[in-house]
DNA sequence: ATGAAAGCGCTAACAT
DNA sequence: ATGTTAGCGCTTTCAT
């Protein structure tokens, strides 16, 4: 079943059969109708090789998501869904490769044109794949921000902004001594940017405000959460205020601080930076930054698509963190 | 580039590029080195799209994976990751569909030519993809058992096993009362397969031992998990064993029961069917079942790769259970 | 062991 | 508004 095929059936010539289907130049109504009954009758489906090798366009975009220890699973998939979702709005579908593939992963996909653009998570401070992506000659959306991105296109949540508004809401709240819980050790080593950013906003903000701080990198095992509840409050005994930013540790890290007696939030105000469906679910619900995974993947697939078409799109998309307060966060007691 | 720019600069006929590059007639030792050279000094890459016009092979799979509430979402990653992996030793890549595209989706990759086979995971008893999957003229391989699989090829833990494996190894602690905590119930209402066949060997198991049971379908939010002890131990007041198969309840569920008096595995022996890695990260490390989803993954890649070159393969494969004793299960109390 | 050439099914100039 | 046709870059007969 081919275009010819349909075009013969619909008595018009291949051509219109495929202008019609593109829009690419006015059919008249009739002639339209036709084809698309031909289309209907026969069951007829281009040939996505076919179209790929004649237009040079595949209408297929990588996504690479990220296979490494702390990340944490859920967001990755909600990130995956978005963008295959928003993609096939488009009228694209999405090749999933992981890291392991590394760059020559993503040298084979772009120079066979198996694909259209990319869409790259996970990004690092120094990333090995920046300079590859500026000389390749696809566009590209990364999630996250290396050090330095000229040339390229980031889109992410505000993370820095993120960790200020969790002290500046606990500040409001009058703490005067806030403490960290961030993501594992490994992603602080590989320089993942976003966790190193929310220090960055976490720091500034606490001696902006004047409030003692401290940072705890840590696993992601809630078996440790114990510990670190236990060193939290021997490292700051004045502790009132914690900002959690690792997404498996929250609930069990509640608990924990209850169990040593701190009850939450009347001892202990605690947010997070994490999917507001998390924060939700969570015994307490916990006053929490969004993390807006499905909105990220909605807007790095738009911008891919106004790369495809040509347009201008803005270098860094930083997206403003949204509070919501819920149950977790309280005055600090007189 | 192109294969032909290849062939003049190597001094031979693209056809010889092409036999040099698929391996599919014999080449001279000279004139495959010559190849060789010219395709790494030129940095020539086949176009995917061509390839697939001329050779009516994408070597590109679908993946359709489950969205639906109830799944747990790292298995699903799991899956995903280890089918890509996979695929790629086998020069394959991965296009990632989504559920919501449902049967549509399934006909347009398909039908297009876009991908030569298609992975389905979260198959249900009474599947509406069956009858499609059926028709189409490309491979398929369903994770996961429906009804009724003539003609289909379908893989997955054998889940009635895995149900039967843990009630015996209770029985053989001489335990005499059991319960399984089960999935979330909209899991049950969809009819998805696994969650039934756990039921159907749970059930099967504890009644061939003569043992006291009770089934207990349940939600994923770790705040349920206190009711559920609770009811648990209202319902069977003699209940010493539990089987759980609901990965994100199986830490908070042991902590309910320790909080509510019974020490694990002093009073309760608990089992779960989930993945190894989770079993062996919880406090108490739990005797379970493997979900070996990595493996599972590897082998439909390899039974599509073998229906692709024309093999036969068997139509059910179902992985034998392997429990692993950890610190979860002892001897039932004198 | 290698070459020549005919498609694969579609798109997009270039007609009219 | 529609038709004609020359590719797109590769694979694979068919020759030799």
């Amino acid at each position: 079943m081919k275009i010819t095929d349909v075009a013969r059936h619909a008595g018009v010539s291949p051509s219109t059969v495929s202008y019609a289907l593109s829009g690419k130049r006015p059919i008249s109504d009739d002639t339209k109708r036709r084809v698309e009954e031909a289309i209907r009758e026969l069951g007829y489906r281009p040939h996505a090789g076919a179209r790929a090798l004649a237009s040079s366009k595949s209408n297929v975009l990588a996504l690479v998501v990220p296979l490494r220890a702390g990340i944490h699973i859920p967001v990755v998939m909600q990130f995956a869904v978005s963008v295959v979702t928003t993609a096939r709005r488009y009228d694209h579908d999405v090749l999933l490769l992981t890291q392991e593939e590394g760059e020559e992963g993503l040298r084979r996909v772009a120079d066979t044109a198996l694909v259209d653009a990319l869409i790259l998570m996970d990004v690092q401070l120094q990333d090995p794949r920046l300079p590859l992506l500026r000389v390749l000659e696809r566009p590209s959306v990364m999630i996250g921000f290396p050090a330095s991105s000229e040339g390229l296109t980031c889109i992410d949540l505000d993370f820095k902004a993120a960790g200020e508004v969790c002290v500046e809401h606990l500040a409001g709240l009058g703490h005067r001594a806030v403490a960290l819980v961030g993501s594992p050790p490994e992603v602080y080593v590989r320089q993942t940017a976003f966790a190193q950013r929310v220090v960055q906003g976490f720091t500034a903000a606490a001696d902006r405000h004047g409030l003692a701080s401290s940072v705890h990198p840590c696993e992601a095992a809630s078996g440790a959460a114990r510990k670190v509840a236990e060193q939290l409050l021997r490292d700051q005994p004045a502790l009132t205020g914690v900002v959690v930013h690792n997404e498996p540790l929250l609930e069990p890290l509640i608990d924990a601080f209850e169990q040593l007696g701190l009850r939450v939030p009347g001892d202990l105000s605690v947010t997070a930076i994490c999917p507001d469906e998390l924060a939700e679910s969570i015994r307490v619900p916990v006053t929490s930054v969004a993390l807006p995974s499905a909105d990220i993947g909605t807007r790095a697939v738009e911008l891919l698509m106004r790369k495809l078409d040509g347009t201008e799109v803005p270098e860094a998309t930083l997206l403003a963190p949204r509070l919501t307060e819920r149950a977790s966060t309280a005055p600090r007691n007189a």
